[in-house]
DNA sequence: TCAATATTCAATTATTCCATTGAATGATGT
DNA sequence: ACATCATTCAATGGAATAATTGAATATTGA
């Protein structure tokens, strides 16, 4: 083990990072991470997971150093260790988008690919604040946690019911968790059915909040 | 396979991507190939690996999308797929030292700390462009294929024969194949014992080529 | 102290991954 | 057509990984 040169040593540590990225229930776990920490149960919840399978996947993540933990009362909360995981996701679905024809497949068959090629820059956003809606589909457990200043929360089961707030003079611009949330893509797809004028913000509010913009918080 | 949500579906490529990097060996045979194009039997002579094994790790690289292979004649070449994979290598080793005790370990007691601390940036060589001595102390055949223009090839083993080429007045910025390459590390402590006043460039000539700085060829 | 709850641990089975081996394929030049 | 060389394929045994189960630990509040 500690015979190996050291720049084979150093290269088995980025392996193990590299490893515990490589499942798709611990990328689902780090999709929800990046809303902000969340405790074993509820991201067991939200995944879909057995609890036990769960923690083994995080405590996985942790010894690689991608997320961190830390006990609160009977809890233990999870949260990413490090801006730059964002990073690394994004590296990752770029190349997989770019480079993997299965990939483009499914967003062309299942995502409007127009609406993700057609999406409304950060930088965009910033400068036409004010002129436009801004529409946060996510539960509000998560808007509380922070949000696009002056974005409006209406989870997306409750979108059809609340039609009658939105201005249809103005333009609406939506967005969820993040590039593969589903959420926005199903808000601008209802609205636009409606007569609104729609487009989704790329990626989501992790991203936003990575970029160093502004965030709202309660 | 198909029934899974899109979103799963998308994640289990993601995960297939971030497997891809997931090994030392692989990420070995990647340094290299940010070198640029390589055939499989370099690849394996370089990397220490048997040439099936290379071969077997290039060819699950390539279903994952992180590089593409052209055949030539009897030689198939290798090469990076996208610019993007530098960046999750990078993003790889950022993670890894600065969350992962062992790492900094490693680094400060086989890398002289303190000359990765005061390592040259890519933006001040191209400023102080002619005060300077470049130094690529990479093999012949990688000098060739590019470097940093106005820089001197001396290989490492052929540095200690070689000092009288150098002008001791003038400070020497070392470079080699990125920030994990030992030799520029072993370079700097050559020159530094003679008394030669030497620094090491950030990462090394795939980064320069990423950023988007000149590359001489020849 | 005891019961309840959140998390982790330990053990099991099924699966996937890895290195090695030797044979097969594909391209070149004679 | 043949020999040669680079690469890939196929099969093997051994190691690592994943999901499940049930038990163990830690914290809280009664």
């Amino acid at each position: 083990m500690s015979s190996r040169s050291p720049k084979t040593a150093l290269f088995g540590h980025f392996a193990a990072v590299a490893k515990s990225l490589a499942h798709a229930h611990r990328l689902e776990l780090l999709e929800q991470l990046a809303q902000g920490e969340r405790s074993v149960e509820v991201l067991a919840e939200r995944t879909g997971l057995a609890v036990a399978n769960a923690s083994q996947h995080l405590q996985r993540m942790r010894r690689a150093g991608i997320v961190a933990s830390r006990r609160e009362g009977k809890f233990v909360f999870y949260a990413l260790a490090d801006d730059a995981v964002l990073g690394l996701l994004s590296g990752l679905r770029r190349i997989a988008e770019r480079n993997i024809a299965e990939v483009d497949q499914v967003i062309r068959s299942y995502f409007n690919h127009r609406d993700s090629l057609e999406a409304v820059s950060r930088k965009e956003l910033m400068q036409r604040a004010g002129a436009v809606t801004i529409l946060d589909v996510r539960p509000a457990d998560e808007f509380a946690l922070g949000h696009v200043p002056g974005a409006v929360n209406i989870p997306l089961r409750e979108l059809e019911a609340r039609l009658a707030e939105f201005d249809p003079a103005q333009e609406i611009v939506a967005y969820c968790r993040g590039a593969y949330c589903v959420l926005s893509y199903e808000a601008v797809a209802t609205l636009r059915a409606r007569g609104f004028k729609v487009r989704r913000l790329e990626d989501g509010l992790p991203e936003w909040r990575a970029a160093g913009l502004p965030v709202a918080t309660g």
